[in-house]
DNA sequence: ACTCCTTAGGATATCCATGTCCGATTATAT
DNA sequence: ATATAATCGGACATGGATATCCTAAGGAGT
């Protein structure tokens, strides 16, 4: 409901990465073992965000991810705009491609206000925010089966 | 966002059916070329619609679809939970399998109450009320590529 | 220079939702 | 009985999201 995996795997991903030292790189491989998450998918997902503009990536020895300068304030609903596509806001819940107030499909009005409380939230969460709730450690970003403990 | 193609599809032909005169089984092939939807593909949902009880079937020559005894009353939520299976509203948005008040991810708390409105929505919405409005020509069940007319 | 560690990126594999095809079955009309 | 018209059901095809593999390229330490 709602999100992709991808999705999923790049809010996980990058809550955690703020949650991390700023300027100090994190591996791919780090996020992948603590979110129990494939790391060669992962990677391309952090590869995609760097080319996007969030992340900022670096080679070799000391190299990995990190958040790029001012991207602390990223909305969720701006990643989601990168991971799903532009149009992720924009879509008819019957799947129509011309659905608008002047053409609308039956469930038409009664959607519109209830997108618009699940757009005011994504909008309203921040990465930052997101990763001090992490921080106080009352909030999981991933299943426990490996190592529970961080 | 939110339906899959499948649900989608039944949402749309089970509002078509409620807005046909009850007891006179619907076409699969006039459904489809009303909806502009694969028609081999809307077959399967329908008999699977059939064995979930909201359709009776009727074949050879008269034969079709509509809506069982009783059925117009039915929500959108209920046809969803057939649709979409029973975890349909019970999914973390982040993808956690485990994720409750009491272990929750860092979005938990400020989705919940987002998806209460859409599930109030959901239940909210009948077959019967959909079509009454489809009826009145105000709204569209599908895009017009094909015959714009009813 | 060399080695080691990391990301970059292309090719390939797998899975599942979606979509198609065809023959079997069932009911009606003549 | 036969022809016709519709659903039923299994097998198969396709496409896109997800996942894996391998090699190249780049940066840090020795």
């Amino acid at each position: 409901m709602v999100l992709s995996r991808t999705s999923q795997y790049a809010v996980q991903a990058l809550i955690y990465i703020a949650t991390q030292p700023p300027g100090e790189p994190v591996l791919n491989r780090d996020i992948a073992d603590r979110l129990n998450v494939p790391s060669a998918y992962l990677a391309k997902i952090l590869q995609n965000l760097c080319k996007q503009g969030l992340l900022d990536s670096f080679r070799g020895r000391l190299g990995g991810f990190c958040l790029r300068e001012g991207m602390h304030k990223t909305s969720l609903m701006q990643v989601l705009t990168l991971t799903e596509g532009p149009a992720f806001s924009k879509n008819c819940i019957l799947g129509l491609k011309e659905c608008s107030d002047a053409t609308a499909c039956p469930m038409h009005f009664k959607w519109v206000p209830v997108k618009k409380k699940i757009l005011a939230m994504l909008e309203d969460m921040t990465l930052e925010e997101l990763a001090k709730a992490v921080q106080t450690g009352k909030y999981r970003l991933a299943d426990l089966p490996t190592g529970a403990l961080a």
